[in-house]
RNA sequence: GCGGGCGUGCCGGAGUGGUCAAACGGGACAGACUCAAGAUCUGUUGCUUAGUGCUUACAUAGGUUCGAAUCCUAUCGUCCGCACCA
């Protein structure tokens, strides 16, 4: 007979449904005494292809821990979500010919409908779908709050784009070089402008707060190493840069009208700083023109144009605007579409109704391209600017990127803001920029440092690149370009030469400057000193190109000759050649250069981070808009809060690309600030952001008017147990630590640290092959097909029974049909059981001894083990029992079988539903150890004795008289004590030893063989 | 390359100093029930001359200990994470 699990399961799911069994909200009567405990899952991305076997088992493991702490009278909740925005949906709809949203929404209902049938005692009245603008609507206002705070900016950066996504991918979705979602798609190195979240800015609090977590170990060691703390030093190295820029341009501003004075003659009106510096790089024979503009004050573009190209202007020109100047300068590059190797703006002025120059001077659209034609944007500014010019330096740095350099008291940057002429902060920029860091963590080795290598991505490199060598270095990078980044992690060393030299601070010494395949551009400053004798990167690399090996570290045995050696020696030792640091031990040596080099001003300490900002844009349609347009006038405008939510258009047409950016309609809008025109933010938030605070929402998950009560956070958060797969390791993790911090740090939620205190990685769960379970190698099981054939409460148990649930495992079809079995005998038992006034004392101390042991098992996830002891139980329970005992049992099944459990409570008269029954309490004073335990004693002993005594006499036909007994030390002092019983009830002469004496008498070995409550004997 | 995990009987897997020839499940074998099969129940499942037995066994080789599957060292195999982070 096989039980009927269908009728059975689908009987109490609908009632647990219908009873709302498993709703909880904080303030609930009769709540408030409960303690709360909030049990969460990595909510699932919704795929098509429904719940696979992961799932079922991650989402179990919770369920049964959510109905523990249920039972153990905790108000818990246990919320279940959907991640549902996101690339893949993106593209199965595209495949598919439907809309995303639907595709979407059919997926979900598709997950709902089986987590019901594995009988999850969700609440179901908290679900989130991260795709529905109620939800989203609060990622665009913690976006807009982030931006606020200065934690969201836009950043050119060298990115990860991938072809088929044709969008680009976070640092941690490139494995291997290539995209996550495709594997055999080479991730490209593109320029582009992104929205980035300073994460970085968490750097030290990430990492330390890692230690006070209850989470899998390796799981915190991923996050430390994710996060790459490491302590070094900052130097400065001087760049000797070949490639002189030809000459420099000033253009002034305009006065505010026609004055007597000037005059060509005179010059009154460029007469701030301008002549200073035309004097500081005329001493150093440096081509410098300030041209006098006709009728300044008037200032019409085209009569300023022709003045100004007068003047030769070529790629290695640097070209200085002052106030409305700098307007000229950016209409003129914007205009001419010129090359140029620096552009640097001072006090800028973009604003019609205040400026000078007449109003059609300043109204024109900025050229977004002259970013990329200029090799280098600054701008200085003041804090003591008025708000107008503040607000020139916004448009300008909005459009053309670059750095912006705040000085003090600078006003508008004329002789009576500064109260001088001098600027030497210009100068610098202008002339000696040549300084670049490094970062190391070896700064005992600096006297070996025999060349210096640029990463060949790095943004400023040609900077550094000598019209001579440029050929050679354009074809290296495209040489670069050609190779998969796959390729590029086996390919060797590799590099060109850039022209330039370095001088080394600590001796002066030139030394090249190649750009090299090996350094990480945006690590440190993308570049490093490089030491052969004592690096095997620098080592290999000095090599291939023939460079000199200077040894300064010796070891402390042995010589280390580079004519023999084949490796870079990198361990410890003392300075040698290296002036007055020789001899120093190396690790002393560190500390000393050091602060050789900051008392010279050329380095500091410094703490660098493996973690990057986070970059957030994705140019994708299926994701939330990011709240910002972009005005002509304003340039970045956020969008007001009570603007939101920005909703993505429904119509839409899926070509090549970001839909959005073809979408004219919904591109379009008003500018927020000036209501003129202006065009919408087209790239949408990656979906690490809406699964970064997820947990939050569902507290509160029907809010229109907030994100989230904070009295509710207050009471739910944190997370007590989070569970989920080790692949958010990092990502997810750290971007939810991450966002808890700074929602914290934005007065948002009450002073929470850390989102999740215990975290639970479940194993993962193979085929039965021993390989991934995947559709192709057709392995791939079911979890619905199984609760067809077997029910739920088979699967749950079979799951739960394979192994321990943080270890990796095998699918068993036998392991399920053995559950199964199991079950069936359970029901039959009830179905034939006879309940008795009173059990067996046996039976009532081994449920208690169990009980015992469950919940401890239960507490820390050691499900098999718990579930072998059910087993146990139900094999040993007599047909005739009492209802306590029977009621404890099916408690302690209805964890993992809770459906099979419900109708067998109903059965026996159970009061209400198990799944809201109380958990069995240990009756200590029932366990009774002694009906189990066999006792070892000194009767045992004569027993034993004498039997040997037997066999020996038998067998050999020899007599004994002497006996040695071995015991553990700690057994000794009872066996001590008898020896005079002993040696009566066997008539030897019995010498008692511990099996560490030292003179013991054992020819035989038997005091190896001792165990406790065994002792060894040897006769003779 | 760096970091982490794992390696147990025919199989899946417990066990992390002694009560371990090793839980529990599956399989296999034998028995009971049955005309028979299935289901169910019981027993056996390292070797053994049956002994308080074993120059037997927890990847391999050493070591620590009275005693090691368990601790240490090295090696091999395997899986995972990061990957040129200076």
């Amino acid at each position: 007979m096989v039980y009927d699990f269908k009728k059975i399961e689908t009987k109490w799911q609908s009632k647990w449904e219908k009873k709302k069994v498993f709703e909880v909200s904080p303030d609930a009567a009769g709540t408030k005494k409960k303690k709360k405990f909030y049990v969460l899952e990595m909510f699932p991305y919704p795929s098509a292809a429904g719940l696979h076997m992961g799932h079922a088992l991650n989402y179990t493991i919770g369920d049964i821990y959510a109905r523990f702490k249920r039972m153990q009278g905790m108000n818990v909740l246990y919320p279940m979500g959907y991640d549902a925005f996101g690339l893949p949906a993106e593209n199965a709809a595209i495949k598919a010919g439907e809309h995303p949203r639907k595709y979407t929404e059919n997926s979900i209902k598709n997950f709902v409908n089986q987590q019901h049938k594995l009988g999850l005692s969700y609440d179901w009245s908290k679900m989130i779908v991260t795709s529905k603008p109620e939800y989203y609507k609060w990622n665009q206002y913690f976006f807009l709050k982030l931006y606020e705070k200065g934690l969201i900016y836009r950043k050119k950066s060298p990115v990860n784009w991938c072809g088929k996504c044709e969008t680009v991918l976070a640092n941690e979705q490139v494995h291997g070089g290539c995209c996550w979602r495709h594997p055999e798609t080479p991730v490209e190195i593109k320029q582009l402008e992104q929205w980035f979240i300073k994460t970085t800015n968490y750097a030290d609090e990430l990492l330390d707060k890692v230690d006070k977590l209850y989470w899998p170990e390796r799981i915190k060691l991923m996050q430390k190493n994710w996060i790459g703390r490491s302590e070094g030093t900052e130097i400065l190295f001087e760049i000797e840069n070949s490639n002189k820029l030809s000459n420099v341009v000033i253009v002034h501003g305009c006065p505010s009208a026609e004055k007597a004075e000037y005059s060509q003659e005179k010059r009154t009106y460029d007469k701030h700083w301008i002549p200073w510096i035309k004097k500081k790089l005329e001493e150093r024979k440096i081509k410098v023109f300030s041209p006098l503009m006709p009728e300044a004050w008037k200032a019409d573009y085209y009569n300023w144009k022709k003045e100004f190209e007068k003047n030769k202007i070529d790629e290695n020109s640097v070209l200085i605007g002052h106030s409305c100047g700098c307007a000229f300068l950016v209409r003129w590059l914007g205009d001419t579409k010129k090359k140029i190797k620096k552009l640097i703006l001072v006090a800028p002025w973009k604003i019609a109704k205040s400026g000078n120059a007449p109003k059609d001077f300043y109204d024109y659209n900025i050229d977004l391209g002259i970013k990329d034609r200029v090799g280098e944007v600054i701008i200085f500014t003041a804090n003591n600017e008025e708000a107008d010019g503040k607000k020139s330096v916004k448009i300008f740095h909005d459009s053309l990127g670059g750095e912006i350099i705040e000085l003090k008291n600078h006003g508008h940057y004329t002789i009576y803001d500064m109260g001088t002429g001098e600027f030497p902060e210009l100068l610098n920029e202008i002339i000696g920029n040549e300084k670049w860091s490094i970062f190391t963590t070896r700064p005992d080795t600096i006297y070996g440092v025999t060349f210096m290598v640029v990463s060949a991505q790095h943004p400023r490199l040609m900077e550094l690149v000598s019209n001579k060598q440029k050929k050679e270095v354009e074809k290296f990078l495209k040489k670069l370009k050609g190779v998969s980044e796959k390729q590029l992690e086996e390919l060797d060393k590799e590099g060109v030469f850039t022209g330039s030299y370095a001088v080394n601070p600590v001796n002066n010494k030139k030394v090249p400057v190649y750009a090299g395949n090996f350094v990480v551009a945006d690590y440190g400053s993308g570049m490093v000193m490089a030491v052969p004798a004592h690096d095997q990167r620098d080592y290999l690399f000095a090599r291939k190109y023939n460079i000199e090996i200077k040894a300064v570290i010796q070891p402390r045995e042995g010589e280390i000759d580079f004519t023999k050696e084949s490796k870079a020696y990198t361990g410890e030792g003392w300075l040698i050649n290296s002036d007055e640091f020789d001899e120093v031990e190396s690790e002393k040596a560190k500390e000393e250069i050091t602060k050789f080099l900051i008392k010279k001003k050329l380095g500091r300490k410094v703490v660098n981070f493996k973690l990057r900002d986070w970059l957030v844009s994705r140019q994708r349609y299926w994701g939330t808009p990011i709240p910002v347009v972009y005005c002509d006038k304003c340039g970045i405008i956020p969008i007001k809060e009570s603007d939101l939510p920005i909703v993505l258009p429904e119509k839409v047409k899926f070509g090549k690309g970001n839909p959005l950016k073809t979408n004219e309609k919904w591109i379009n809008v008003k500018c927020p600030s000036c209501n003129g025109k202006a065009k919408r933010e087209t790239d949408t938030m990656d979906t690490f952001f809406d699964s970064s605070w997820y947990y939050l929402r569902y507290l509160d998950s029907e809010n229109s008017k907030k994100p989230f009560e904070i009295d509710k956070v207050k009471y739910w958060m944190p997370v007590d147990q989070y569970i989920g797969g080790a692949e958010h390791a990092t990502m997810h993790l750290i971007y939810a630590r991450f966002f808890t911090k700074a929602l914290r740090d934005l007065d948002l939620i009450p002073e929470i640290d850390e989102p999740f205190i215990k975290l639970f990685n479940q194993g993962l769960l193979h085929g039965a092959d021993g390989q991934k379970m995947s559709k192709s190698l057709g392995n791939v099981i079911n979890p619905l097909d199984i609760i067809k054939k077997y029910g739920a409460d088979s699967l749950r148990l079979a799951l739960m029974s394979l192994a321990s649930p943080e270890n990796d495992t095998l699918w068993d079809e036998n392991v399920l049909v053995g559950s199964f079995k199991f079950l069936n005998k359970v029901y039959d038992y009830f179905q034939n059981v006879k309940i008795v006034k009173k059990s067996d004392a046996k039976i009532e101390s081994k449920l208690n001894k169990i009980i015992k042991e469950m919940t401890n098992q239960i507490e820390n996830f050691k499900y098999n083990l718990a579930i072998i002891k059910v087993r146990e139980l139900f094999n040993s329970l007599p047909l005739e029992t009492d209802r306590l005992v029977l009621e404890k049992g099916l408690k302690l099944l209805s964890l993992f079988c809770p459906h099979i459990a419900e109708e067998m409570w109903e059965k026996i008269g159970g009061v209400g539903l198990i799944s809201s029954s109380e958990w069995p309490k240990v009756e200590e004073a029932k366990i009774n150890e002694s009906l189990e335990k066999q006792e070892q004693d000194v009767a045992k002993l004569v027993e034993d004795i004498n039997h040997v005594v037997k066999i020996i006499k038998e067998r050999e036909g020899k007599e004994v008289s002497k006996c040695w007994v071995y015991v553990l030390p700690n057994e000794k002092k009872n066996f001590v004590d008898s020896v005079d019983e002993l040696k009566k009830r066997t008539g030897l002469d019995i010498k008692v030893y511990a099996v560490n004496d030292k003179d013991k008498y054992d020819p035989d070995g038997k005091s190896k063989k001792v165990k406790p409550g065994k002792p060894g004997i040897y006769l003779e």
